[in-house]
DNA sequence: AACTCGGGGTT
DNA sequence: AACCCAGAGTT
């Protein structure tokens, strides 16, 4: 549902969905119609229909056995609706593998960190924000749970699209963005007050 | 690499 | 009126 979705709408929605579906069995004994109709207004439609492949794929075999999504992103990354991110979101966070993820936050965040000069939307600037997201793990996986998920909050809650919040930033100390925008007059208006003692 | 899929809030 | 959103699949 968070596919382009923000948190906010997505949210409660959610929450009657899982009332409606609460496992993936659920999911697979339904018809594709009754997804599609608990989906109604959150949009991106082929979501909900993914979903239900996907539920009946990892179901297939053995009607009782316990339904579990596969544990490594890159066979994640083979079921139906599930992309690079999805793939790396799940593997990390539902099951701590140490595995890099690049949504539209942390994406922003590692550009304006380590690509200042990069133009989004370009292939190869793609690429290397997933070498980045990768290089800049933690070595141990036990630590990639917190690093993800503090990358992507960065994203959402200090380092936003349209406001830069660089006073409260942690990655302000090493931001190849940060550095220039604190120091111009205009912006520094906003840090000045931390400057007077 | 470019297009398409959505709806709703924010700027 | 544009932009933006915890992207993915198809052409």
């Amino acid at each position: 549902m968070l596919q382009q979705t923000q948190v906010l709408r997505v949210e409660p929605r959610w929450h009657e969905f899982l009332a409606q579906f609460p496992t993936l069995h659920s999911i697979a004994s339904a018809e594709v119609s009754q997804v599609e109709e608990a989906w109604e207004g959150l949009g991106y439609y082929a979501r909900a229909r993914n979903l239900h492949r996907t539920a009946r794929l990892v179901t297939r075999d053995g009607a009782d056995a316990a339904a579990t999504l596969p544990s490594k992103a890159e066979v994640l990354r083979t079921l139906p609706g599930i992309g690079r991110y999805t793939a790396g979101a799940v593997a990390s966070f539902a099951y701590g593998q140490r595995t890099p993820l690049v949504d539209t936050n942390v994406a922003r965040v590692l550009q304006r960190v380590f690509l200042p000069k990069a133009r989004r939307k370009v292939a190869a600037t793609e690429n290397a924000l997933w070498e980045l997201a990768e290089r800049s793990l933690p070595l141990k996986s036990g630590a990639v749970w917190t690093h993800n998920q503090a990358l992507m909050e960065i994203g959402a809650l200090v380092c936003t699209a349209r406001v830069m919040r660089c006073g409260q930033c942690p990655l302000r100390v090493v931001c190849g963005t940060a550095s220039r925008v604190v120091l111009s007059p205009v912006s520094d208006a906003v840090a000045a007050p931390r400057r007077q003692r």
